[in-house]
DNA sequence: TAGTTCTTGACAAAAATACTCGGAAAATAT
DNA sequence: ATATTTTCCGAGTATTTTTGTCAAGAACTA
């Protein structure tokens, strides 16, 4: 998986305007000064996530952002994915020849693949109002052991 | 979580002496054929999987590498969190005035502390004998529901 | 109209990643 | 002994990714 920054910015700012709630549409430069982020990367970041219909930005004195629905509605892993890209732990998909082996897939790859479906249902389950309520600390299981 | 193409590498070469077996050492440059990597780039991820007791080296015709102990004792976190650093999911804890806020730590702090968590637990029960037999698929669970 | 604020794309600095290279050290074989 | 093989080690380099900056434009409100 891939987490920078940019993915941990995105979750902030969403998590920002989640606290703001229904007072209005909320200022990049707001954002950005509360979250101690640059407010002219902050602006490529919510613009993507407005592309993919996440927030709602509109322009003009008392313009803004604000979340295009409910905390609850909007999962971790909607906001990473976006702002990151597919998660590929793999790399062997995405690039030609890495891949190698008879088979065409490499030895590892199933560990992998494995791997961000788990991170994927992780992230899945976590929703912008566990954040700002807390409900995140605790969630970690062991993987179910593997029967046959 | 990092990771790249050198935690990758790692397990796959681990994977490949694994495979090999007790047929004794084993030489980078026929790992990096067999599993199409660069073998000068073999040589640094494997000798700080030595310096860390992973694998044993031994120089000489005849030499090359072998694990250091069996491959269902070898977890995949081990070899990840070797070549790759501790995973730091986080980034609010590595740089200073990153964690903003009052309390010194940011809002999404528990859930990048959990996600590593997380992950940390799942690569921690897969084993080298897991990836060789194929026992990896179908080992996510979703995350336990969060009671008080 | 004037001011505000998002929108967009192109560009640039910095950091991380993914290697390469040259040689030294150890083991073996001749 | 000497040559050969192979790991060991540090340093250096190229490429890519990340992390921004900048300037101009579009939409909106008062």
């Amino acid at each position: 998986m891939k987490l920078t920054t940019k993915g941990r910015y995105a979750v902030l700012a969403l998590t920002d305007l989640a606290m703001e709630g229904d007072k209005g549409y909320v200022k990049i430069s707001h954002i950005a000064v509360r979250q101690n982020i640059s407010s002219t990367y902050l602006e490529q970041i919510l613009l993507k996530l407005k592309r993919e219909g996440l927030v709602i930005g509109v322009r003009g004195p008392n313009g803004g952002y604000k979340l295009a629905a409910s905390p609850e509605r909007i999962m971790i892993a909607d906001i990473v994915n976006i702002v990151e890209g597919k998660m590929e732990a793999k790399g062997c998909v995405s690039k030609s020849g890495s891949c190698t082996g008879v088979s065409g897939r490499c030895m590892t790859h199933d560990l992998w693949d494995e791997l961000s479906r788990h991170i994927e249902l992780f992230l899945g389950q976590i929703s912008l109002r566990d954040i700002i309520k807390g409900n995140v600390l605790g969630r970690s299981s062991p993987p179910r052991a593997f029967d046959y």
